[in-house]
DNA sequence: TTATAATCCTACAAAACATATAGGATAAGT
DNA sequence: ACTTATCCTATATGTTTTGTAGGATTATAA
């Protein structure tokens, strides 16, 4: 599991989603504010976006004052389901499917791959339980302390 | 952390010499066949021999008779090394030091970010723990019951 | 109903990376 | 010398990621 441009550019879309659901503004055209400060191709986010929406993740509302909403509350979403919409399988390689596979069928590699398997367990088993909500309150207390909060999404 | 073909072949590279380790032959145009039987092309493989050699993890003899072996025994060769050696960092973005200094210096991606140490943690965790003698053991078992053990590795 | 502000869609371009392929140089043993 | 092997480096090919561009569509408010 290699965490792409895409991927993290997704994650932290998202949670900038979270923080305007917590304070139950909806985003717009602040996309093209994030986009700059945090230097994100605008046009680029934005078939992120489309593909967010398109997992269900994200709700949309075009038009004036449209833009876009987290689909599910932010405990009810978790990495896992975000990397693997954008990124594909969390596995070091193919799938989970294609890994027991290997394993079932005592290939050659069966002992390669039954590491692979533990790996890719433990990947899901940390990103499957990691909801937006959880990296909010961490986002809060690693920046607790901080005299500047780098600018903290006041968007 | 994504295991390439590169790291896969380099695996099941090592893994024929630990193979070749405990029945104290060394290898060496057996190359070709396990490159045959494995769908491994041979030029490419070589490549990758040569990168495990300047890692330090086998040896290499010219000319006639010679041929790789490991460098050191199968219990003194982690898949951590080896993946490292091969395909990088283990972590899903960057490398662990990154992550930390963007957590610490409290980034608005640190919360983000400190799960992703966790999630390379739990990689290396594994990875450096395992080694080439246990993927070695793990192997035959999951093929002790088969009653064709798919062409083990007599190269 | 028209102007506006937003999402949506699709094709393409550029760059980076992974995966090979090729050909010969070098070294060691017999 | 001759053979058998490793070693080195350049280049090609293919695939994926990342980014650009331009416009079509839709909803709202004035």
């Amino acid at each position: 599991m290699k965490l792409s441009k895409r991927g993290e550019y997704a994650l932290r879309a998202l949670l900038a989603l979270t923080y305007a659901y917590n304070s139950n503004a909806l985003s717009s055209n602040q996309l093209k504010l994030l986009s700059e400060k945090e230097d994100i191709p605008y046009k680029f986010l934005e078939q992120i976006m489309s593909a967010l929406k398109h997992g269900g993740l994200v709700k949309s509302q075009k038009g004036k004052n449209g833009g876009y909403t987290l689909a599910k509350q932010p405990e009810k979403i978790s990495l896992g389901e975000v990397i693997r919409l954008i990124d594909g399988p969390l596995a070091p390689t193919g799938n989970a499917e294609e890994i027991r596979g290997v394993i079932q069928r005592g290939e050659r590699t069966a002992g390669i791959y039954s590491v692979l398997l533990e790996v890719r367990n433990a990947i899901a088993g940390i990103l499957d339980h990691t909801t937006l909500a959880d990296v909010y309150r961490r986002t809060l207390e690693l920046s607790r302390d901080r005299r500047e909060p780098s600018g903290m999404y006041y968007i």
